[in-house]
DNA sequence: CCAATAAATGAATGGCATTCATTTATAACC
DNA sequence: GGTTATAAATGAATGCCATTCATTTATTGG
């Protein structure tokens, strides 16, 4: 009988009682898989992250793989809950409200910015096996409850950011001319009017204006809500 | 020689000048693919739209797919033009500036959400492609430079409320239990209580409820920019 | 009638995640 | 200290996938 895979859900090592025996010698768990996928994923980008190619990093066969994580898309969820300890919520309950959001959506954006494929797939996964995610989402909601947020409003307003959030990540790597009209110009010209006028603006990159103008927004419409 | 495959973009049907001859029984086209791509969305989801599928609906060998599209990727880009235009933008110009973009960002947002494989080939590639998408952001782009919009400003505005309306589209298939701490609970309380305030208050949606939330913010931030 | 060519075929390619029967090596238990 | 349960690793196989390409078919303009 194959051993059968553990949950992923993270268990602290060793914490896991056994009726008998079994080896010392693991090659693999999940932090040394988290890191390899890590390195492949900044080595080789996304499409260079295949079960074969991880598994190759890390001197072992594919298969191996599976005695410690039931897909890849768990390993896409280790990887996400790294990613989400590097997110920055230390503003939260030291600086006031709207700063400590205005960091923490700029350092998710940016974080996630260079791994939009996992988006897919965390925007739609149960948090409970992702701690370091938990984690962020317990300080952005601590802070959001000091700084006198009503308490039914407060995980609707994180949804909200971190739709915002995830949909800006996208567009951070979009071509420069995602919005020339080309050939087709003549027939949207207000459309291209207004882009051309933006790209006379030479104040930040277009996708920062864009996150900016609708973070701020975003800020100052939950404020209101403030009790 | 095999036929070189036609750009992705649409060319009016029969516009194209030849040197000679060629047969007129052309089984395939760029709308039948479409047509027959939606209809195995519908069906069978889009784990099961493959090439092999698609040729086999349409009675055809996957190859010859390849002589009206380049790649899988272009008939994603077809599908999703097809979508724009099922995008409601007739509020601009009709109704209030705040009532067009209400009715636009929340049927953008329906329309996407039964289609969200498709938003990381489109939040990241050009729309010179795309003609449906092309006059939806035209009509969105007059509808805000009529309601008075800084010229300079109305692509961010665009770009921003886009952004969110992906991310909440994701969001809307989400599962309920998506916040649900398990085992953790312990460990994140302020979350945990938020997310059991939350699930007290039986109004609509939580996914629309913080759409609901998010999109007013936004339309709020971006009215007071109206010159 | 001929030449050019768009469109379709079917076989092949190389890659992918995942499964499974089997082997190996350890450590708990008597 | 031998026995045994078992976690972990192997390597071969499976079935699916998008895409390529040499070839064939059918059509029409000249």
């Amino acid at each position: 009988m194959p051993a059968p895979t553990p949950a992923p859900s993270a268990s602290p090592a060793g914490s896991v009682r056994r009726r008998a025996g079994r080896p010392t010698a693991a090659v693999l768990d999940q932090d040394g898989i988290t890191t390899a996928a890590l390195q492949l994923i900044s080595a080789k980008g996304y499409d260079g992250l295949t079960m074969a190619a991880l598994a190759r990093s890390l001197g072992v066969a594919p298969s191996a793989l599976y005695n410690h994580v039931a897909s890849k898309d768990d390993v896409l969820l280790l990887v996400e809950d790294h990613l989400a300890a590097m997110v920055d919520v230390s503003a939260f309950g030291v600086e006031p409200w709207d700063a400590a959001v205005r960091r923490w959506a700029w350092s998710y954006r940016d974080v996630f910015s260079e791994h939009t494929p996992l988006i897919p797939v965390i925007a739609v996964l149960p948090v409970a096996n992702a701690p370091k995610t938990l984690a962020m989402y317990e300080a952005v909601t601590a802070g959001f409850r000091e700084a006198g947020f009503p308490e039914e409003k407060i995980i609707s307003a994180i949804v909200a950011l971190e739709a915002f959030v995830f949909g800006a990540a996208y567009d951070v790597n979009a071509p420069e001319d995602i919005f020339d009209a080309g050939r087709l110009a003549d027939q949207v010209p207000n459309f291209t009017a207004a882009v051309d006028r933006l790209a006379l603006e030479r104040h930040a990159r277009p996708t920062d204006v864009a996150f900016s103008l609708g973070l701020e927004a975003l800020i100052t419409g939950f404020g209101a809500l403030r009790g």
